[in-house]
RNA sequence: CGCGGGAUAGAGCAGUUCGGUAGCUCGUCGGGCUCAUAACCCGAAGGUCGUCGGUUCAAAUCCGGCUCCCGCAA
């Protein structure tokens, strides 16, 4: 079968490798264009762009897919199927409907909840239990269409969505090379569309952490936001980012510095609960631990953090 | 040419303005105190001050090139 695969980030390498190693027969690798990234300005081409040209795999990069624009490399590679994996654009009709077994799409969410752009981010931040892959046959909505394959896996209290990440892009390369072997057998199941929920972009402003609320929550939303954009408060007016932390016993007002603990880090007072900030990356410098950033500066206890 | 910060002992930092014996906190090692300790006391080891060149009697410090790292913004 002539496959046509579309992926952008990191999260679709998983994808792509699981097909190659599987002997599938790929024809090509769509993916968006390299972009100025980083300090610089300097042209970085795509993590899919990247896995396709070290596997001998033509590459396409459009602009946009609009107007047919893709349609000329359709009919040069003639897929069967297509599939997508967090390519970052929403897919027109003529590319849907043009393979013989249209097109399906590998989506990190347990669908219909978290449905969108950043399901593995949200999963976490609102502390989910579980998440999973969901392989979806495309149609014209977002993540709306009927469900060919579920995996689920469940996730770790501490668990970051960077290492969530990389799981559930093993994962999602696997439950895709079960689905396409046994395309012919799966029966779509429509999604129970009343219950969906959305995962919108995570932004910045995503990250601003609210101290009235409970370690737990707390926890949860710097792990979902690792490593980006990083959850983030104010220490003396200055930004501070919050690597890893822990949750713990103890009050206070809430956000107030409790103590520095030797191997625990920073005590810091949440509205329920305290947590251990372990390692954090202070304004203008690198992530370090708490411990080794106290060796050179002074953490004064009873600041209040998020002033 | 997007804006900016940095490279000094194993770690985190000061010292650079105004050139003149390499410092602090922690860690490591040795010893002491203690029922005991991550606590306390005494001692020790550990640095070609990122790199190359220039100025100078003398450079971590001043000047120029290079390499690498990082923050912000996208």
């Amino acid at each position: 079968m002539r496959i046509l695969f579309m992926g952008t980030p990191d999260f679709a390498v998983g994808s792509l490798e699981a097909m190659a190693a599987a002997g599938f027969d790929i024809v090509g690798v769509v993916s968006q264009p390299d972009r100025p990234k980083g300090r610089g300005h300097k042209l970085v081409p795509t993590e899919v762009k990247a896995a396709a040209q070290r596997l001998n795999i033509n590459v396409y990069q459009p602009e946009k897919l609009k107007n047919g624009e893709l349609m000329p490399i359709l009919d040069e590679l003639k897929p069967e199927l297509i599939v997508v994996t967090a390519y970052g654009r929403i897919l027109p009709p003529y590319i849907i409907n043009y393979p013989k077994y249209g097109c399906i799409n590998v989506h990190a969410s347990l669908l219909p909840k978290y449905r969108g752009a950043a399901p593995i981010q949200w999963a976490i931040i609102n502390g989910e239990s579980e998440t999973g892959v969901s392989i979806m046959k495309m149609d014209e909505g977002l993540d709306t269409g009927d469900v060919l394959h579920v995996v689920k896996t469940p996730i770790g209290e501490y668990e970051t969505a960077e290492e969530l990440f990389e799981r559930l892009s093993k994962i999602g390369g696997e439950a895709l090379v079960e689905t396409i072997k046994n395309i012919d057998k799966i029966t779509p199941v429509p999604q129970n569309h009343d219950a969906h929920t959305y995962a919108p972009m995570i932004s910045r402003e995503t990250g601003k952490i609210d101290w009235t609320k409970s370690a737990r929550e707390i926890s949860k939303l710097i792990c979902g936001l690792n490593s980006w954009p990083l959850a983030y408060t104010l220490y003396k007016g200055e930004t501070l980012k919050l690597v890893t932390a822990r949750v713990t016993e103890g009050s206070g007002r809430p956000g107030e510095i409790l103590s520095m603990d030797k191997g625990c880090g920073m005590k810091v007072a949440a509205g329920e609960g305290a947590i251990y900030i372990e390692t954090a990356q202070f304004a203008g410098s690198r992530k370090m631990s708490v411990e080794d950033y106290a060796r050179g500066h002074e953490i004064e206890t009873g600041v209040i953090l998020g002033e």
